[in-house]
DNA sequence: CTTGAAGCGGAACGATCATTCCGTTAAGGC
DNA sequence: GCCTTAACGGAATGATCGTTCCGCTTCAAG
């Protein structure tokens, strides 16, 4: 994906500079006016012509889907880094960082988080699974919540985050504190059926594959 | 709104009849292809060409904001039945009831409970606080719970329900079930501010007047 | 330094709407 | 039944936006 294109031969250096603005470009734009930010916008926020993005990207979903996938995989690396934690917060820990990782992404993250084809939310499923049972393991989360709980939660966050934004920037948290003591309860009696993982599948895809482009 | 327009004169039969159909199928549309659907569409569905529906309402805008105030004006009529209840059960009657709408309107669901314009949103929050206090007096949700803690719940479930959709409908009351029991407990430690007053405000507006019409 | 090709900018194209306009239709008062 | 006029349908208009195209520019290999 960096430096080189489908051929052998090397990006010219240019062409890897401007690749590199216009992804920045689109993940500002896109986070502040959502994916329906025009590509001359995106592509005058990156100070190159339009001709030049789709130079790189096929077309708008390509570029859209790159920078989706860009979140995903900094979103995997959070997991990974609270998995590390083992003492049962990680949970907690990595779906702080998700709710800051969609403040900043506000314009998109309804993509990350649902309808999105990108690759590798299958992986961020198994991660979260993992912190869940680690949770569960450690006593920080009752033993009658599933993924699909977890799930709900990071879609009930977009939802509070993409409503109050950067007006009441601390709803969010705040809805997690009083998540977090439900989750927490030893039983909580519901007569109402969770996500199934093949909901959860369906909801947001699970097929491709390539891993994350290591690095910062 | 029915039956006259700006005039004394009464309207022609079938134009209550069109503006009736047109309405309706307003709602079907938008609820399902949300508030991009075109007019072209929605004036098909009702049997109408496009010119009819500009008859009626000035622009796409107000016909939305004519079916976003239909399902806010549903709501209060909801939190007043709710509030009748009078054993502390109503603010979760409620929840369940707008959950149930922002489902069956989930195209538009965003412009009732975020950024609408609609009048008579401070009105239902006006219900929707005796709601809360009511609830609090029973002992049914904790003292240290704001009204902006019940809007942020409200938010959640948008995000929920326009995520899991009709893949996982019972997500969103699960979810609820959870964060009732956080509602309940005594005290949640939390260290984030819940949304004001003003922010409630400044989130979905709050200036307008008249009243919902009245009957089915 | 030369030169071939990758890269670039941005005008042009085509599709998709929201909105307007106008010739035609049909309520409903008399 | 007649006639005035509100109401109707849908083609035409204009704006926006994604995408394509092409003549010019600039990198970098030799």
């Amino acid at each position: 994906m960096a430096g080189h294109d489908t051929q052998d031969r090397p990006m010219r250096r240019d062409a890897v500079r401007n690749q590199q603005l216009v992804i920045e470009a689109a993940r500002e734009v896109v986070s502040e006016y959502g994916t329906e930010a025009s590509m001359e916008l995106i592509a005058s926020r990156a100070g190159v012509g339009v001709g030049t993005v789709y130079r790189r990207f096929p077309n708008k979903d390509a570029l859209v889907e790159e920078i989706v996938d860009l979140m995903v995989c900094e979103l995997v690396d959070e997991a990974r880094k609270a998995l590390t934690l083992g003492d049962g917060t990680g949970l907690e820990v990595f779906l702080r960082a998700m709710g800051e990782s969609m403040s900043t992404h506000r314009g998109y993250a309804v993509k990350a988080v649902g309808h999105s084809k990108a690759t590798r939310v299958e992986e961020l499923r198994d991660l979260i699974t993992e912190l869940l049972v680690q949770a569960q393991d450690k006593g920080r989360i009752g033993p009658s919540i599933v993924l699909g709980d977890v799930m709900a939660a990071a879609w009930a966050l977009r939802g509070i985050i993409e409503t109050a934004g950067p007006i009441a920037p601390e709803a969010w948290q705040r809805h997690l504190d009083i998540q977090f003591a439900g989750l927490r309860a030893p039983d909580v009696p519901s007569a109402h059926a969770p996500a199934t993982r093949e909901q959860l599948t369906q909801i947001s895809g699970g097929a491709g594959r390539t891993s994350c482009g290591r690095g910062a």
